[in-house]
DNA sequence: TACTATAGTATCTAAAAAGAAAGTAATGAG
DNA sequence: CTCATTACTTTCTTTTTAGATACTATAGTA
């Protein structure tokens, strides 16, 4: 959570308001976000199956950026009233529009992007 | 700098193993690296120039963000062997080829993304 | 001799992101 | 009455990122 007494605070602010890419960043830019998006189109679409594709991510941490994606509208969450809980993740439109872009971004990686550090 | 004994440095591999974007966002992620390929390219070529444009950055962060830029090959840093310092920062032809994807990416967000919170 | 300009570095601290580990809830099975 | 299952939440700690501030170099100018 950002402070928002803090100096990041501010500058996230400032930045936003002169770059105009920076909300689509907002939304994109978590650690394990596009891998989720890409996964779930795959039809990992449980958070056990997740789990299991990413065994190092923390509960914690899908669990969070799930809900952000969710918030984001780019990732529904459909809650199944059964015992044990099921849960099932999908795409909305709007992450299903963006898919053929961020295809485009790792056309140019591949062809760009050296692959070492 | 990241510790290579941290799970922070593990995760990060692994998750270059099974995410063909990751090496795409870890070029592209950092906070200013697109907000500073935005600004070269409309010619503020200089670092005097990119802090006029954006006050809130630290000369820290400026400097680090633009050596990784050049790093990747995203930015062409010429010096000039004059006194006071002349440096100026340019796009590669990389860079070049990565901006209608951008464009693309912020068309996508403009539609999509809301802009609050 | 001090002061300006430019493009940074260096060191220390604050804030944010991420990991570790334990706990929760509800129900059915044994 | 304990265990398994699923999908988490909570708390605490470590790691990483970012900001604050002071400092450097060099030549020309006042």
């Amino acid at each position: 959570m950002r402070k928002t007494t803090s100096t990041n605070f501010s500058n996230e602010t400032e930045l936003a308001a002169i770059c105009p890419m920076h909300k689509v960043m907002r939304v994109l830019g978590g650690r394990w976000k596009i891998a989720l998006l890409y996964f779930i189109h795959q039809n990992y679409n449980r958070f056990g199956l997740l789990q299991k594709k990413m065994p190092f991510i923390t509960t914690k941490m899908l669990s969070a950026q799930l809900k952000e994606l969710e918030h984001d509208e780019l990732v529904i969450r459909k809650i199944y009233a059964e015992m044990p809980p099921r849960v099932e993740y999908s795409l909305t439109e709007k992450a299903q529009t963006l898919l053929p872009v961020l295809e485009d971004l790792y056309n140019w990686g591949e062809k760009f992007v050296a692959s070492e550090v």
